[in-house]
DNA sequence: GCTCCTCTGTGTGCTGACGTACATACGATC
DNA sequence: GATCGTATGTACGTCAGCACACAGAGGAGC
């Protein structure tokens, strides 16, 4: 996200960055609590989940090299409504939060690139939402995959089917019969916590139509 | 929501408002159309609504009093991704998207309390999406009703169990049965398109605890 | 090799919501 | 006051996902 910023804007903005490693299951902050810092992902991938009724999450964002974690700071407030979770370990740019919102003020540059990314966001949530009423796991699961492979560029990822249970709201059982039915297809394989994407476009047949959607949405926003 | 502005800034803002009548069922902007104005509820009450493949709809947030149709205008962009739907009918006021624009970059209260505004919607949506994803039909209308009453500030109001049903994303039959559950607790009255609540109390007990979270965010919010 | 832990697979009964179809009932209009 | 459109009630079979329980099976560590 910050490679889509003027080189000079860039350059101020590194003495502010400091870059960390994000390991897996890492939680960036809880809803309801301050946010420390922003962070921007490399490599690194984080889901955004809300928590109901106390136990049960549900992810309704990723954010990955094209996003940033911390948009509120951006709408006037440090206390977040999420979770932050890191999905993918890997490396991040952050930079505290008082900074972060000076430079905000400094720059309508960033101000900018912010609210281009904060729409995105809320279009993604917003698509999540009506995906996580109307389709099925199967569908579902084929869209995340699918999302997780856009950020992480890679076919394959650490996860298990436990992991993916929570990310989408259902039980893990739930997760094994689906992922099961998309292996049979030969459309990923998987063994233990390890999952790998075997035809991309079969998987994406396989995926609603919300995938290509917010893909899109991303991507028009982009530019 | 202008009301919580500055005198002064509201004063100014009065020469780009005009006072309009919005009737139920009137649609205020389709996804992916040009957002022509921005408009702010009085007593009348928007729903945002996310389509899906094309047909399917499901309410994503509630805009009344408290808030404004058209937060993409201040994310930088004239194209929304959701509907806007008249779900109460009333006045409200409206400003032209390029004014509003204008006004917004002048003015860093409005700015302010647009952004304020923001987070709230998208903790609003945030919520709706887990609502529907894990709560049963008889909770989320109960919620439903109990978020409108708040917004129009009356127990009664008009609606039939087939709009209810495209606002929850579930079929009308199944409003039918939630309801029918409601009223045989003595906590709602209605004929023919015509909703009271009976026992406030009693249908808070019977909503999830969505309702009390996201009315604490606003509040919160609110200062 | 053996043990233990984690991850994945399978089974059973249940329930909330679906799709569809049709029945009743109110009220506005002629 | 008969008619027609709309709103609500009921019924039936189906299905996705739930809760719970337990059975293999791969890997890490001893």
């Amino acid at each position: 996200m910050l490679a889509a910023l003027p080189r000079k804007q860039y350059q101020r903005l590194l003495s502010g960055l400091e870059s960390v490693a994000l390991t897996f299951g890492e939680v960036l902050h809880e809803p309801g609590e301050r946010i420390q810092h922003v962070y921007f992902p490399g490599d690194s991938l984080v889901s955004l989940l809300t928590v109901v009724d106390g136990h049960l999450a549900l992810e309704v964002g990723m954010v990955g090299r094209e996003g940033m974690v911390g948009v509120p700071l951006s709408l006037g407030t440090d206390v977040s409504p999420v979770r932050a979770l890191v999905q993918g370990a890997g490396t991040a740019m952050r930079m505290k939060s008082a900074r972060f919102s000076d430079e905000i003020r400094k720059s309508p540059q960033l101000q900018q690139e912010i609210s281009r990314y904060t729409r995105a966001l809320m279009a993604q949530i917003t698509q999540t939402a009506a995906c996580n009423r109307f389709h099925v796991v199967g569908a579902r699961l084929a869209r995340w995959l699918l999302m997780t492979r856009d950020r992480v560029r890679s076919d394959e990822f650490r996860l298990t089917h436990a992991f993916l249970g929570h990310m989408l709201g259902v039980r893990r059982v739930g997760v094994t019969m689906a992922a099961r039915a998309l292996q049979k297809r030969k459309l990923i394989a998987y063994t233990r916590g390890n999952i790998r994407i075997l035809d991309r476009r079969g998987l994406e047949g396989a995926a609603c139509s919300c995938y290509e959607l917010v893909k899109d949405m991303n991507g028009s926003v982009r530019r």
